[in-house]
DNA sequence: TTTAATACCTAAATTAATTATGTATAAGAA
DNA sequence: TTCTTATACATAATTAATTTAGGTATTAAA
C-alpha cells in the first residue's frame, strides 16, 4: 500500500511543461535528426539529449514522446530493439532506411520553415 | 439559382494546403509581427503578404487565420476597425498597448525557438 | 458570362500535445 | 532503512490549433 503513496508523491516531483507553442509539430523532425546523429537512441535518453542540448529550455514530455515514437515505428520509419540494462528495460531506436531518406526531408523543410520565419520577422535581412 | 452553382464551382479553386507541420503553433507570432512591421493589415492582406515574404511557400487558411485574429482581440492584443472600400467590407486589425507588448515576448520566444532548433540539427557549429 | 480574385465568416473533424496517471528498478539522501 | 529522486517504460482523457469544407458577397478579368 505504501508502494501507492509513493506514485502519488512521485507524481509531485514530474515536471510540467510550459514550452512555446512554436514547438508544436518540431517533435518527429527532433528525434529523427537526434537517432541520425547518434545512430540508435532510446526514449529517456531523448528527452534528456534535448534538454542538454537546448540548456533545460525545451522539455520534452513522456506523454508526446512514446507516442510519437510508437507511430514513427509504425511508419517504418524507426526500427526498435529491447535491451535490458541493471534489470532496467530500454528500447533502442534507430532509423530505417526509409527514416533516413525521410530525415533528410524534414531537415529540409526544417530549414525551409527558418528561413521563411526570418524572412517574416526580419525582413530587412531579406528586402 | 446560378448563384449557388457559382458557389459550388467557386469552392473547387479553393486552394489546399500542405503546409509543413512545423508552421503550426507560429501563426500568433507571424499576425503580431505583421502588425507591427505595418500598423495596421486586414486579414486578406495578411494572407497574401505572407505568401509573397515566403514566396508561395506558406499559405495561411481562411479558417484559421480568422479565428486567431477573434481571439486576439478577444484576449485584448487587437484592436479592430471596419472599413468599406469599393463596397466591400475590410477590418484593419492593429496592436493595442498590450499586444505591442506581447509582440516583444512572442518574438523574443521566436529567436530562442529558433536557436535551439539550430542547436539541435546543426550541433557541430554549437558544441 | 463565366471564372477568378477580393473579402469576410463558421462548424466539424483531425491531430499533436498536455495533463495526469500507472508501473517498476536503482541510486542517493535522511 | 526508509523516503525521495532518477531512470525507464506506458496510456487515456482532455485541450487546442489547424485543416477541411462549407457559406456569402462584390469586383475584375477572360
Amino acid at each position: 500500500m505504501y508502494k501507492n503513496l509513493m506514485y502519488i508523491c512521485n507524481s509531485k516531483y514530474r515536471m510540467k511543461m510550459k514550452n512555446s507553442q512554436l514547438y508544436k509539430g518540431s517533435l518527429n523532425t527532433i528525434i529523427l535528426k537526434l537517432l541520425e546523429e547518434n545512430g540508435k537512441m532510446y526514449g529517456y535518453e531523448i528527452t534528456q539529449k534535448v534538454k542538454a542540448i537546448t540548456l533545460g529550455e525545451l522539455n520534452i514530455t513522456e506523454g508526446a514522446l512514446y507516442p510519437a515514437l510508437h507511430k514513427l515505428e509504425a511508419e517504418g520509419l524507426l526500427d526498435v530493439e529491447i535491451e535490458r540494462v541493471d534489470n532496467r528495460l530500454r528500447k533502442y531506436y534507430k532509423l530505417t532506411e526509409t527514416g533516413t531518406k525521410e530525415t533528410m526531408n524534414r531537415l529540409s523543410e526544417l530549414e525551409d520553415f527558418i528561413r521563411n520565419m526570418q524572412s517574416l520577422v526580419n525582413p530587412k535581412l531579406e528586402f
